[in-house]
DNA sequence: CTAGGGTTAG
């Protein structure tokens, strides 16, 4: 480009000569003449020049209207390496319009641009090319910045104009600027004219007005396929099925029959809303207009939709007929197997399209197969797709990028994820968002702190995903100055009326111990979904208020807004369970089959035999169990040893214990349970090996940890925790506090120390349990007004639960213990759990 | 026509 511009300015002198005798375009004269210098060289031969530059202009022109643009792109190097004749270098008029008219339809946006700004007085036609060139390409604000300066310039824009620059209004989602432009149309009394008013149509349905379309469409003159189809495609884009349909019936009863077009713009609602019978018929349809043959859009919406309604041998042999595939359409595939949890043939068809589709490999299919990665927790596969994306260039892809950090994040390996996030070169809002969820998701909640920090550090705007990503971190951490800080960016940004927001800040405030204010903000949602319902049904399970989830559960059912579906379930039964509720959490267990139409999975068995095992019916939990129409798995005998392990029933528990580890690795999360139950049965031997057994099999026992926000600062503990700033003081207040229970009556249960070690021992690690010391750290750092809140990662330890009910009574102030299981309150010596936890 | 990040339970 640098070339062009010397060589045209090079020859300038040139351009006087030939258009003072051709006089073509006397504007040009005005360009020239400023910086005209005297020629070196004048155009004894101009006449020729002329008729060889007229030779090329007329070439390039058919060119561009065949769109060989290549051969175009061509002729332009023919005239700039031209020396034979140097006339030919000038910036002709003429050609400079070719020229721009080339490059924006090759979509090389700025060097037509660079051409364009070299006319000092466009045309119609001009502008229309440059501005269809940023429509396109982008960046979109620069044709609504070119279409102000048309305005200002007085060129009247006309009905090519419009859609063009409507089109950049959709793309940006403006509608401040498309109602501006429409008002334009209006008073040039283009407004109802097919073009524009199609163009009006998509940019209000895209920008999510869906009235003014209705009456744009009502006031046009004529209606063709392509006004049909906007229509069509806006409601198809809101997933309006009912309106789509009706629409398509309208159409054809006007006369106008759908093309290839309308079926690609229908078939996406119909996957969504899985109407298989119209997808069908709309599949009959193409075969009888013969439309979908080899048509690649239609026969990928096709395989789509039939995805989509986990049709997958349709889809497959939709796709096994296409003569042509494109990205979409192994994407589409790809993605349907994904969809419908047929991960390892989604994979599959991955390598198949690695050996056979490598043309079409681009950045979805690889986000695709990533997600499949994701799913099923192949490691492997996924590092080799991040090879595959380096070898071909695709890592500079954020998509691609984005895609690695969740796959990362979600098989477990978040280190690799931070890596690669460090190494990327480009970070959107979506990368710092994978980062934040996928460090929660391992429970690194501080690391997802550090992460927002350094978002809000680069200036990458958080978005509505973000503040759901970072909430949790709230919530894992009780951190409930973070959470009300989080809760004022969400105000601000003005997020605060969207649902998932909503619904992670009830969460986030129920795990803080607040459950008034995740009420509050539950009560002020406009609409709340089942997720809402869920959320603040089990807020109110894990504070021990039984009574109040299931009279919100009754709401929820007056309500009927919302469905409650298994999670419902969950939620209402495991509350019922944290607060005793035997036989109501029965009753609810035995309806929702009954009367909700609920599916029982095994998560509910779990709360079932939580339910009864808690209560103490341990054989009625163990009956449960026997006659269960599921396959039990190592959760549901992970329940009753929990059960067995609280109510100390040895022999239960071993039967429960023997099962768990028959099903092998599986049952990660019971060794730690098991391990207990063996050394609270003084087993110590086998507990010994339970975790030299989860040792070998790669699984580490996440410690326990405590942890007490303080004026902001979430400070952390683990047991026998040394390494705090202020330990000395902690150890010295616990051994004060240590003598002071005794007195007033607290006595050790070795019982649940989980080594093998003397009494005095037993004892000592007791009192160094990492619940104790953020107690401990509490007491000091608060004023007695202050309530403390102290969080644990497992289950607080029995012995612990019996010497805070002390530390209660001997600091006179109420402690609140949040574990893996509920919110403990502890006040005058008492607990609100009632040992029943 | 496809595709990247997100909320609820145990």
């Amino acid at each position: 480009m640098v070339a062009t511009k010397t060589v045209l300015s090079l020859h300038r002198p040139l351009v006087l000569s030939t258009l003072l005798t051709t006089k073509r375009n006397s504007t040009i004269l005005l360009l020239s003449t400023s910086t005209a210098k005297p020629t070196q060289q004048l155009a004894p031969n101009s006449a020729a020049a002329e008729a060889e530059l007229a030779h090329y202009i007329k070439h390039l022109d058919s060119c561009i209207r065949s769109k060989s643009y290549a051969q175009a792109k061509n002729i332009h190097q023919q005239i700039l390496a031209s020396n034979a004749n140097t006339a030919t270098h000038i910036p002709d008029p003429l050609l400079l319009e070719k020229l721009v008219v080339l490059y924006s339809q090759c979509n090389e946006t700025e060097h037509a641009r660079e051409l364009f700004d070299k006319i000092p007085q466009p045309n119609v036609f001009l502008w229309n090319a440059m501005i269809r060139s940023y429509s396109w390409n982008g960046p979109f604000d620069r044709a609504v910045a070119l279409f102000r300066r048309m305005v200002s310039r007085g060129v009247a824009p006309n009905k090519f104009t419009f859609p063009f620059v409507l089109k950049a209004c959709s793309a940006l989602l403006s509608l401040e600027d498309g109602v501006e432009i429409h008002d334009r149309a209006r008073r040039a009394g283009l407004e109802s004219d097919v073009f524009v008013a199609t163009a009006l149509i998509d940019m209000y349905m895209k920008c999510g007005r869906l009235d003014e379309p209705r009456r744009v469409f009502s006031t046009m003159e004529r209606r063709d396929v392509v006004a049909w189809n906007a229509m069509i495609a806006g409601f198809s884009l809101h997933g309006l099925y009912e309106e789509v349909t009706r629409f398509l019936l309208a159409m054809q009863r006007d006369g106008i029959d759908p093309n290839a077009s309308t079926v690609v713009a229908v078939l996406p609602v119909v996957g969504q809303h899985k109407a298989l019978r119209q997808g069908k018929s709309i599949h009959c349809f193409c075969i009888r207009r013969h439309i979908h043959r080899d048509d690649v859009l239609v026969c990928t919406a096709l395989l789509d939709m039939y995805a989509k309604c986990e049709l997958l041998g349709y889809a497959q042999r939709t796709f096994d007929s296409m003569r042509f595939r494109n990205e979409v359409t192994w994407s589409a595939m790809i993605g349907g197997y994904v969809l419908c949890d047929e991960i390892a043939k989604g994979l599959e068809l991955f390598e198949q399209m690695v050996v056979d589709g490598a043309s079409n490999m681009g950045s979805t299919s690889l986000a695709c197969a990533l997600r499949a990665c994701a799913r099923s927790g192949n490691s492997g596969r996924g590092r080799w797709i991040h090879c595959y994306s380096v070898k071909f260039g695709f890592l500079t892809d954020t998509t691609v990028g984005n895609s690695l950090l969740s796959m990362y994040s979600r098989v477990g390996s978040i280190d690799d994820a931070l890596q690669f996030f460090s190494e990327m070169r480009t970070r959107d809002t979506v990368s710092y968002s994978a980062v934040i969820s996928g460090c929660v998701q391992n429970g690194n909640a501080t690391e997802a702190f550090s992460v927002f920090r350094k978002m809000q550090f680069t200036g990458v705007e958080p978005d509505v995903a973000t503040m759901v990503g970072i909430l949790p971190a709230c919530s894992h951490l009780a951190a409930l100055q973070h959470g009300k800080c989080s809760h004022g960016s969400v105000i601000v940004r003005g997020f605060a009326s969207d649902v998932s927001v909503c619904n992670s800040l009830i969460d986030m405030y129920a795990k803080c111990g607040r459950i008034e204010l995740a009420r509050e903000v539950f009560d002020r949602m406009a609409d709340p979904d089942t997720v809402s319902w869920n959320t603040i049904i089990a807020g109110y399970g894990i504070h021990g208020l039984g009574t109040d989830a299931v009279s919100l559960f009754r709401t929820m059912e007056d309500s009927g807004s919302s469905v409650p579906d298994g999670i419902t379930f969950v939620s209402l039964i495991s509350a019922c369970s944290h607060s005793g509720l035997v036989a109501e959490g029965k009753h609810w267990f035995g309806a929702m089959t009954r009367k909700y139409n609920v599916v029982p999975r095994v998560e509910h068995y779990i709360c079932m035999v939580d339910l009864l095992g808690r209560g103490g019916l341990l054989e009625e939990a163990r009956g449960l169990i026997r006659n269960m129409p599921l396959e039990p798995d190592v959760r549901v005998w992970g329940a009753l040893l929990g059960a067995c392990r609280v109510h100390k029933n040895i022999e239960m528990g071993e039967e429960a214990s023997r099962i768990i580890q028959s099903a092998g690795p599986e049952g990660t999360g019971s060794f730690v349970l098991l391990s207990n139950m063996y050394n609270a049965a003084g087993r110590f031997d086998e507990a010994a090996r339970v975790r030299v057994v989860q040792r070998e099999q790669g699984f580490r026992k996440s410690p326990g940890c405590s942890w007490v926000e303080i004026g902001g600062v979430v400070h952390a503990f683990v047991g026998g925790d040394g390494s705090h700033p202020e330990s000395s003081s902690i150890y010295e207040k616990l051994e004060n506090l240590s003598v002071e229970i005794r007195r007033l009556g607290y006595r050790a249960d070795t019982s649940f120390v989980l080594h093998d070690v003397d009494e005095e021992e037993k004892e000592r690690a007791l009192l160094y349990h990492s619940e104790k010391l953020a107690i401990a750290f509490g007491i000091l750092s608060l004023g007695r007004d202050v309530p403390i809140l102290v969080t644990k990662n497992l289950r607080v330890c029995g012995d612990c639960h019996a010497a805070i009910k002390f530390i209660t009574l001997a600091e006179k102030r109420a402690i609140t213990v949040r574990d893996a299981s509920r919110f403990h309150h502890f006040k005058d010596g008492e607990c609100n759990c009632g040992d029943f936890w």
